[in-house]
DNA sequence: CTCTATGGATCAAGAGAACTCATCCATGAA
DNA sequence: TTCATGGATGAGTTCTCTTGATCCATAGAG
């Protein structure tokens, strides 16, 4: 153990302690240590710096000269660690760093984050948008906001929503057609971004497995927003999760025409480290999700 | 083990090299450790705080707003610990405290210590005489000087010189009774403080066991400079250690009759604690006085 | 002046922290 | 692509540090 090359720290600590108590037993009170200890640790420093530090009187013990000359040098020391530390835990405990897809954090966390700052006064936020999985062992973050089945290693995750997804249009459109009664009204009117796979799994769940909408498999990556747009515009039906847009559906900009849900296995998770899991502002996060997001499972 | 209780020390010193060089295995070589250790450190460092400090980049680190608000102050705290130690290491090898006896300190120090200090500009000395054996526990003191058997526990001891005596007397006394020739003349002669065992042991050794001086036994403490000086006076015959009278004897204010010289078993030793022995200052003493003093033993 | 309480030192033994070795992984450079 | 660099990981081992029991010296009380 190459550990105690320049001096032994530990043993600074408890000198110091020892030193401002004047009393060995003390010194292994404060520090949750026996008598013993502190007597080793005390002699251990004496023998490294090859000088006395403390004289064994009979009933105290005295700081020798050069005891003296050392004791307030090290407690000044160790309070400027004592206080960075404490400072840093202050500190950091005071900005959360999220990481969100970008539809999320613009179809929810927009609306809900103020919210979560109301409630946590001393928690300053910081959303950032990525559509990458984060690694949390490069990338600056607290927690973040994944789509995924949950099996990250290392990360505790927490299951907000499902992924589901339903057709959803503007109610002057459907009504061009004079109502969405059947999935087959669908195909009468313009598919937005008709290459989605979320289309094929919702017919075939909705029984029209060989529907044929043409158009080439596209990504996903942050389209949901535009496809949303264009449907509130009456270009055309787009399938977009239900739970993003309850606002448009509550102002009358868009409808949802069934109630049947298809999900492609991948849900929004909450993640964090694993070892962060007690983090006060983490919890704080936690916590909020929890009761706000009412699919929210541990 | 509970040393760890408040934050991690050692654990601190690895992030601060790590945090200064920005490097892990810089770190560890630095501080003599493996990678490996320093990796472990920091991990350990980070789960106490709840903070990540570094970020783990491929083929470098870098500090994470946490991690650089703290850098700066663990690397100043550290620097008044390494300097206080440094200075305390410093200053007290600058200064030697001899404890000796009253009678070593006037006979022998004192002719000889001017020697010592011009050999070594950079110590200063603090000579205390006591009678008692001191203890470096509960003592301030590098060294000591004292008579006895040299079996001290937890000492290092050297021996100075045979605790030798012999008669003395000033040559005009000597002369008042035509000369001292043999043992027998002494009688003829005032004895000073006949009480002294000295000089029963002595007496035997010259082949006269069973001389009676008369008067009580006496302890020596500290008298043997006052029996010279009597005898430097002509108030009669002292028994001494001839090794502190040299310069009297060169003066012609003392003889010694008789090469004869007796010990009761006792030596002069210097002595310190063992575990000082590789200090500066005092292996400055001892090689002095192993120089300086030709019956040094080691 | 003896008796008790206090504060440290010492010793042996055991726990567990911290270290090393070997190996793996990702990335920037040649 | 291949190589070199810098860290992470896992298993195994060393050895520091702690504990608990016991001893010792002294200050203060009775």
């Amino acid at each position: 153990m190459k550990m105690s090359k320049q001096f032994p720290l530990n043993a600074l600590r408890v000198f110091e302690s020892a030193a401002r108590q004047m009393s060995f037993t003390k010194a292994g009170e404060e520090l949750g240590l026996t008598q013993t200890a502190v007597s080793y640790q005390i002699k251990l420093l004496e023998d490294t710096i090859g000088e006395p530090l403390f004289l064994r009187r009979p009933r105290q013990v005295t700081l020798t000269e050069a005891g003296e000359r050392l004791a307030p040098r090290i407690t000044e020391a160790f309070g400027i660690m004592s206080e960075a530390i404490t400072n840093l835990r202050d500190t950091s405990e005071g900005t959360l760093i999220i990481h969100s897809t970008a539809t999320f954090a613009a179809r929810w966390l927009a609306r809900h984050l103020g919210t979560f700052q109301l409630e946590n006064p001393g928690i300053a936020v910081r959303l950032e948008t990525s559509h990458e999985m984060i690694d949390f062992a490069r990338t600056e973050a607290d927690v973040a906001i994944r789509t995924g089945k949950g099996d990250w290693p290392g990360l505790r995750s927490h299951s907000l929503m499902k992924s589901h997804f339903s057709p959803m249009l503007s109610p002057e459109l459907a009504a061009t057609i004079g109502g969405v009664k059947t999935p087959e009204d669908l195909l009468k009117l313009r598919i937005i971004d008709p290459g989605d796979p979320w289309w094929r799994i919702w017919f075939t769940a909705a029984g029209m497995p060989d529907v044929d909408l043409g158009g080439r498999p596209s990504s996903k990556f942050g389209a949901q927003a535009f496809e949303a747009a264009a449907a509130i515009a009456g270009h055309g039906v787009a399938i977009l999760k239900p739970e993003f847009y309850t606002d448009d559906v509550a102002l009358g900009r868009l409808i949802q025409p069934f109630d049947l849900l298809s999900d492609d296995g991948t849900d929004y998770w909450l993640v964090y480290p694993q070892t962060r899991r007690n983090s006060r502002k983490i919890r704080a996060f936690r916590d909020f999700m929890r009761k706000t997001m009412p699919t929210f499972r541990d």
